[in-house]
DNA sequence: GTGAAAGCGCTAACAA
DNA sequence: TTGTTAGCGCTTTCAC
């Protein structure tokens, strides 16, 4: 096997300078469209692909983003965050950008549970998805590199994020008009960001509607938001044995599903006598008994944004906070009724 | 905020050449404890951390090792495979290697499919989690660079794999001990060496009980091992009104999970009428009713394992083929009535 | 528009 | 046991 080709030998046979060629690479400053195609076959025809050590070392760019995620939310059933990786690493690929995946705690402890890419300064981003310790986000903000946070907010600091308030709108407004008027709310770690702002969505939406909703109807006390979480919920929920809500809207598919445990283990009827609507549009939800109506949040999407965004401020080197939020849609199953009769 | 340190910074404070201070970076040649305990302390003072894309330059090694999963496998709503790699991720650190994450198709199709570190030769050695394609395996091969494979087998490649032999003797051990004589086997995608090993065990325990395995018992003809899957297969089974099994040893717990599913649906009581047992020990199947025997699989030391023989691999350059199993053992639940009454 | 030359931070011969 | 030196393959001024 002959040894990998270098730019030099791109270069040598395209009659030109490393410089020029090194140009055509990184599409900067000025090169005749002739000389441009020339090189492109060229490196086509070598199959020349740049060293990213040596184009590191000369650039003092390292070609990584680094993408954190809390050993919690990696290795939690459902894949969520995991699809919202995929869809970074796939759009990582189109702009030539390594990603390197790593896990932490949910706070800082030790000094071995920092990702290394962190102090070896071997990454030109960082995007964090999911929620994290403050501590995390004030460690790595010191650093002066470009963050972005996916699903999760903090002050100055830009995020990719899902329309939780259009997803409860739809969630309230599909209840609301199948003529629901006692509608429950099943959450769990209600300062996460995305669980706060369905709730509050799904207030605003009773108060509109001119209804009041009552503490009676909601559990929001529990810690986390897994299927154990909405069992115990729905429990707290049915606990009362008056004025029960006719309706529940779990603060996403895990507790959804918990929920419905809890009724089918009672022989209350989904959607019969309780309808129930999740919110991510998770696998599961589809398998579940019955099939969950759910909010569809675009993972792939969410990730795949969020490199861009990255490659933006990485080149860009300016400072300003965008937050951006993605659509969602409804996904009626026969969890709430369908159509509600 | 001062510029980041060097070599030649920790050299000059060390009042030593730059070569015995990357001697001791490296562990390499001969230096006396003392200088050692010197520079290791200097290091630590002006909290150096050696540059990878400078020394991947010089060293003409990138300190990656590439880590490639199926899209399915990755996107598959248990972690089986995400913990494998959450193991792998945390052993390269004290290794000091990055692990390159990427999900390629069953199959090479496009060239824009191909990991991005392989034709950019940038990584030292690669690890594929899971059953590939041949093709991709063979692709790998000619790259001349190490290559390991987890829970998948391939010709004169090294592998890192789960006991299955062991685990299915362990299941039929103690389906036998509790009085079962009728066994049946619920499997799929049976060209999975893991499935294969698992389904030839079942079939060699009964034998060596003195049963004769009964076709009627078993049911391996799905593509895939999902719980859609594993209800397919035990209706199969239940097509038979006469010779049913008295247990069934699932091929893994998504298929004992859609076993079950299909039994509750019949109103076939486990384990009172029949004992199902499943393999892998997923979240899932301790929250299934009842809960679902199964047998442990160490994924993350799986995927620890594999870093440190690939490490291994990427120093000595020496091309033996090694088959590493990991021990399993079983975890006793409801489903299979414990102690089996 | 293109070329020449310096140098990024490190490793690896080889010399001492 | 330690120092000197020559690159690794690329980007980036700065000339031309």
């Amino acid at each position: 096997m002959r040894h990998k080709p270098t730019i030099r030998d791109v270069a040598k046979k395209a009659g030109l300078s490393l410089s020029t060629v090194s140009l055509v690479l990184n599409k900067k400053g000025y090169v005749s469209e002739l000389t441009k195609q020339k090189v492109l076959g060229i490196i086509k025809e070598l199959d020349y692909h740049p060293q990213p050590s040596a184009r590191g070392l000369a650039s003092n760019l390292s070609g990584n983003i680094g993408f954190i995620l809390t050993d919690e939310h990696f290795s939690q059933s459902e894949p969520f965050y995991t699809r919202i990786f995929l869809g970074s690493e796939l759009e990582a690929r189109k702009h030539n950008y390594y990603i390197l995946l790593t896990t932490v705690g949910k706070s800082i402890k030790q000094s071995d549970g920092i990702p290394r890419f962190l102090f070896d300064n071997n990454v030109d981003g960082i995007i964090i998805a999911g929620k994290i310790g403050t501590s995390w986000i004030e460690y790595i903000s010191k650093k002066n590199i470009p963050l972005l946070l996916i699903d999760y907010v903090a002050p100055h600091i830009s995020s990719i994020n899902i329309d939780n308030k259009a997803g409860a709108d739809l969630v309230m407004q599909h209840l609301l008009r199948g003529g629901h008027t006692r509608i429950g709310f099943v959450g769990g770690d209600i300062k996460h960001p995305s669980v706060q702002e369905r709730y509050v969505q799904y207030r605003n939406m009773l108060l509109n509607a001119g209804i009041i909703p009552h503490k009676q109807w909601e559990s929001i006390a529990q810690a986390n938001t897994t299927m154990v979480d909405g069992y115990e919920a729905t429990k707290k929920i049915y606990s009362h044995n008056e004025n029960r809500p006719t309706a529940i809207f779990a603060a996403n598919d895990a507790m959804g599903i918990g929920c419905m445990r809890y009724l089918a283990e009672k022989g209350i009827k989904v959607p019969k006598d309780v309808a129930v609507v999740g919110f991510d549009n998770v696998e599961a939800g589809l398998h579940a008994d019955p099939p969950l109506t759910t909010v569809n949040v675009h993972r792939e999407e969410m990730g795949g944004l969020a490199v861009r965004r990255m490659v933006e401020m990485i080149k860009d080197k300016t400072v300003v906070v965008t937050k951006t939020v993605t659509p969602v849609e409804l996904v009626l199953r026969e969890s709430c009724g369908i159509g509600l009769d």
